[in-house]
DNA sequence: GCGGACATGTAAGAAGTTACATGATTAG
DNA sequence: CTAATCATGTAACTTCTTACATGTCCGC
């Protein structure tokens, strides 16, 4: 249940609109934990049913502003501190399980696209770092500093273990070849 | 859709019942995409009305073998060469935007623990490892080892990650306490 | 005035989890 | 004979996705 959470952690900074919060999904939360509009404005009102957040106040176009609740800050400062271990499913790692279906070409070609694919999404992150190097502002782009560094690192792997599973599958039909 | 491929993929080895399958989703698979006893079920019904799987014999206790068709084969190849891009989710992740929620002390904690959690992942897939390397069989094991490696990395940089953002958060808050 | 951004919501469906429910076979 | 394993299924609920639906405000 953590779309929650991310909800109720965008709050802390400051109030914010479904609309806001959105914009916030899009941007920072992007990598880490999207949500669809339809989740957010879902979210918002069982939040408010539950307590956890209020409006604070109603602006043009119905717009509806929304605060943490102490109950709200309660319920996120517990689930930060819960901490138990995620199950993550990887369809990219599905597919490697299963790749003695195609041929060794086939295969080799995927894994280098999933190289390539490692590589593009750590030049993208290295971007997104260097826009977010000068304009520093807020508790958001101070922790998602950690995160993007998680990225960084992950990609970074992503690719490396990539190129090193390609060399394992040429390796392997060497003999055959000779 | 990737239960529908996973139940795809263990087929291509030999025939299997849901409850074969159930094993395989526990062991093999358990790390890259788990699954319940009633999705299996309920996506074997749903394969063999697609007529993606057959039921090839039944056993003693209602037990139903299916088998691989021509057209299931066909749909796995598709989607072992599709390789479009995941969306992933990481509550861990989200937790570290919010750090700042908690005490400089709790987040240092939060942070010992997730490095913790990781050199325990790793230590139980180098287990796993082990017991691997000595009885080897079929595609399973072979691509199986490709995903293995991707895990050990995967914990060994989430480890070493943790360590990271622990110090950038003690020298963040270390003029305070001079 | 009109287009783009602002702003909120609903509905249908796919995917996953948990719990319940039932029964047959086999090894000791 | 009885306990463990084999074996299949259903139901209720939560989460997420996609698409639809509607309307208002602001700047040019």
């Amino acid at each position: 249940m953590s779309l929650r959470h991310a909800v109720l952690g965008l709050l802390v900074e400051k109030p914010a609109s479904g609309y806001d919060l959105m914009k916030l999904f899009n941007t920072s939360l992007a990598n880490v934990w999207p949500a669809t509009q339809s989740q957010v404005y879902g979210e918002l009102a069982r939040l408010a049913d539950a307590g956890l957040v209020d409006v604070a106040a109603e602006g043009p176009r119905g717009r509806k502003e929304y605060t943490l609740t102490e109950e709200g800050l309660a319920e996120l400062r517990g689930w930060l501190m819960d901490a138990q271990p995620e199950v993550h499913r990887s369809a990219a790692l599905l597919r490697v399980f299963f790749l003695g279906v195609l041929t060794p070409e086939q295969a080799v070609e995927h894994l280098t696209q999933l190289a390539e694919q490692a590589a593009a999404d750590l030049a993208r992150l290295r971007e997104l770092q260097k826009s977010l190097d000068w304009d520093n502002k807020g508790m958001l782009t101070t922790n998602g500093r950690l995160a993007l560094e998680f990225g960084l690192r992950l990609h970074e792997m992503r690719e490396q273990w990539a190129r090193w599973a390609t060399q394992q599958i040429t390796a392997d039909g060497e003999d055959l070849g000779s």
